[in-house]
DNA sequence: AGGATCGTGGGTAACGTTGCCCAAATGTTT
DNA sequence: AAACATTTGGGCAACGTTACCCACGATCCT
C-alpha cells in the first residue's frame, strides 16, 4: 500500500485491465450510464475498490463536468456568511458535488478576478454571495457558467437570485424603534460606488427601506444616514459620527450586525450605555447577536435557508440551462433583544 | 464581444493562429520558458490581449500544475480561522496561485473525504488547519501533494508544520489567574478520540499545559477539567457543568475563545457576573474577544502570522519537494482584558 | 424462419496544455 | 573556411476521461 512513496496514480485504464473490461465500460459504470450489465458493474466496482481508484477531476474537467461548485464570499470575517455556507453545504451533502470557497474579494476588481479563476477551473456552477459587479457582468458570467446570485435584487435573464426582502427588514426595525417611542433614529449604511448596482444592492435597499419607513411614520425630518461600511471598523466610524451630532440620535439602526458591533464599541468608548442612552439594532441575526454579552436586536434573514435555496436553484440550473430564471425572496423577521428599549428622555 | 451568448472558449490554438506562431510558442511565452525572442513574446502577448485568452486550468491540471492551493478549515464558524486565512491570502497576493477553501470537515471521516477531493482536483499544494487525521494519514497525503499542517505539534518527515506554543499559552493564562489570586481554576477542553493524535493536538497540549502550570503553582489538587468541545455549544455545556460543582471554581480557562463565549452565556444565564463572581479567559484572541461588550482576556497566537508562515512554507515545498521538513513554532502572548480580575472571596 | 429490435460491450477521437525532441538560422571559434 | 555552439521556433505525443459511434449476439414480433 504505502510503499516507496510516489507512485503513478491509478487510472481508469488500470481499473479496466484489472477488471478485464474496456475503459469505456469503466467510464460507463462510473457515471451509471446506459449499457452496463449488473455482472459487469459488479466486477468494475470490485476492481475500483481493490485498486483504490479515484477519478481525476482534471481529466474530467477537460471533457465535461468537474463535480465542483464554487461559492464566492465577499468577507469571510463577517459571521453571517458562514451561515449561508452551511445552508449550501447541507443542501449538497448527498450529491457528488464538492463545494469550494473562493475568499477575499474586496472590490469589483478582485471580485472579477476571483470569478474568472472559478471559470478557468471549469466549475460546474457558482454561487455569488452579495457580488458588487455590475449586472451586465453577472449576465456575462452566467452565460459561461450556471450561476446563482445571492443578495441582489435583480431579475437576471439567465441567472437565478435568492434575496431577503430588505425593504421589509428595514421597516421591521424602524417600526420596532418607533413603537418603543424613538424618533431620532439614525442609520449606518454601506455606500455603493457602481451606479448600475444602486437599486439592486441590499445595503442600498435597506437604506431606502429605512427612509420609507421613517417617512411613513412622519419622521422624514429625522432621517439621518451615515455611510461608512458593513464592517466592524465601518460601524465604529459611523457611530462616532453620529455621537458627535449636536443632537444625538436615540437609536441607531446598523445595516449589518458586524457594523452594529463596531457601533457598540464606539458607544462604549464614549461612556454611554445601551440601551439606556441609546438603542442599537443590527441586521443578519448572526450568532454573535444572540450572544449573552451582546444580545443585539437584529433582523433575521435565515442565512441557512438562503444558502439552501441557492444550492437548490443552482442544481436545477445545471440540470437545465435553458430554464426560466427564478427569483426567491425570503421574508425577514425581527428578533428583539436587549439592545433596544424605550428612550430615556 | 458579448455576442450570441455561448461561444467556444478561446484556446491556445486560437492565439497561435492569430499571432501566426505555433502553439508551442504560445505555451512558452505563457510560462516564460526558454526559447522565445522579444519580438515573438510581444506578438503573442498582443494576440492574447486581443482575443481575451485565459489558460484552461483543467488542461493544465492534466499536464502538471493547476496554480491552485487548497486550504482546509475545520470550522468556518470559528472566527479564528478567517484570520489565519487572511494571512495565507495576503502572503500569496502577488503570486499566480489562487486559494480555494474546502469547508465543513467535522470529524476524521469528513476530513479524509475533503482532503481526497483536493487531491482529486490536483491542487498544487494544501494547507491543513488543525486536522484530526492520524499522523500516518497526514504523511500519506503529504507523499502525494505538498502539504503544510497548521496546529499540530508533530514533526512530519515530509510535511512542514506551523504551530503555536500551546504549553506556553496555557501557562500564560494560569500564571495570570494565579497572579490575581485565583486557586480554583478550571479548564474547558476539547477531547481527542484518535489515540495516535493525543500528543500532537493543540487542545490536548493546552490541557496538559494547564495541568503543568497548576502543578508548578502547587495547585495540583485544584486541577479540574471538563471535556466538551471547542464550540459555543461546548463552552456552554462545559461551564454549566462547572457551575454545578459543590465548590464553584473562581476562574474558567476555556481552550478557545469560541468556547469562552459559550461559557459566558452559561454564566450569564446562571445570573452570575464576570469577573465579579467568576473570571473567564479564552484562547486565540479572536476579533470578538476585543469587542467592547465582551472584552475577553485571551491568548493571542497571531493567526495572520501563522497563515503567512504556512503559505511561505508551502511555496518553498512546492519549489523543492525533497526539502527538509521544517517546524515553525510561534510564541503566544497574553492579552489581559475585563473578564479576569481578582477573586471576590 | 426471417427481419427488426434490444441489450451489451468496445474502439476511437477528441478536450487544451506542455515536455521532449529536433531543425533551421545565426553567431563564434579554430 | 570548416566545425562548432547558441538561439529561435515548431512537431508531436502524451495526460485521463468521456461522447459518439458501431458490432455482436439474443430476443421478439409477424
Amino acid at each position: 500500500m504505502t510503499r516507496s512513496a510516489q507512485r503513478r496514480r491509478v487510472t481508469i485504464v488500470d481499473v479496466a485491465r484489472h477488471a478485464q473490461v474496456s475503459t469505456t465500460a469503466v467510464s460507463k459504470v462510473l457515471r451509471n450510464a446506459y449499457g452496463t450489465s449488473p455482472a459487469m458493474r459488479e466486477r468494475v466496482h470490485q476492481a475500483i475498490a481493490e485498486l483504490g481508484y479515484r477519478p481525476s477531476a482534471a481529466a474530467r474537467a477537460l471533457r465535461g463536468q468537474t463535480y465542483t461548485l464554487g461559492v464566492m464570499v465577499p468577507d469571510i470575517a463577517n459571521p453571517f456568511f458562514p451561515e449561508v455556507l452551511a445552508g449550501v453545504t447541507e443542501q449538497l451533502r448527498d450529491t457528488d458535488y464538492q463545494v469550494l470557497l473562493a475568499p477575499g474579494c474586496a472590490g469589483e476588481q478582485a471580485e472579477a478576478k476571483t470569478i474568472e479563476s472559478m471559470i478557468d477551473r471549469s466549475m460546474d456552477g457558482i454561487i455569488l454571495i452579495a457580488p458588487v459587479s455590475p449586472r451586465a457582468h453577472l449576465e456575462h458570467v452566467a452565460g459561461i457558467v450556471p450561476t446563482v446570485v445571492v443578495g441582489r435584487h435583480a431579475r437576471g435573464t439567465i441567472f437565478d437570485t435568492v434575496a431577503d426582502d430588505d425593504t421589509a427588514g428595514a421597516a421591521l426595525v424602524v417600526d420596532h424603534l418607533v413603537g418603543l417611542g424613538h424618533r431620532r433614529i439614525a442609520h449606518i449604511a454601506h455606500p455603493e460606488t457602481e451606479p448600475s448596482c444602486i437599486e439592486e444592492m441590499p445595503n442600498m435597499i435597506r437604506a431606502e427601506g429605512y427612509r420609507q419607513a421613517m417617512r411613513r411614520h412622519g419622521l422624514a425630518g429625522e432621517i439621518d444616514i451615515v455611510s461608512t461600511r458593513y464592517t466592524r471598523e465601518g460601524g465604529y466610524r459611523g457611530a462616532r459620527q453620529l455621537l458627535a451630532r449636536p443632537v444625538r440620535p436615540t437609536a441607531v439602526f446598523a445595516g449589518a450586525d458586524i457594523a452594529a458591533m463596531g457601533a457598540l464599541d464606539a458607544i462604549a468608548e464614549a461612556g454611554l450605555s445601551v440601551p439606556g442612552d441609546i438603542s442599537v439594532a443590527g441586521y443578519d441575526n448572526t450568532p454573535f447577536a444572540a450572544f449573552s454579552q451582546v444580545s443585539l436586536t437584529s433582523v433575521d434573514q435565515a442565512g441557512a435557508q438562503i444558502g439552501a435555496d441557492a444550492a437548490r436553484l443552482l442544481l436545477a440550473r445545471i440540470g437545465d440551462r435553458a430554464r426560466r430564471s427564478s427569483q426567491v425572496k425570503l421574508s425577514p423577521t425581527l428578533v428583539t433583544r436587549a439592545t433596544t428599549a424605550a428612550p430615556s428622555s
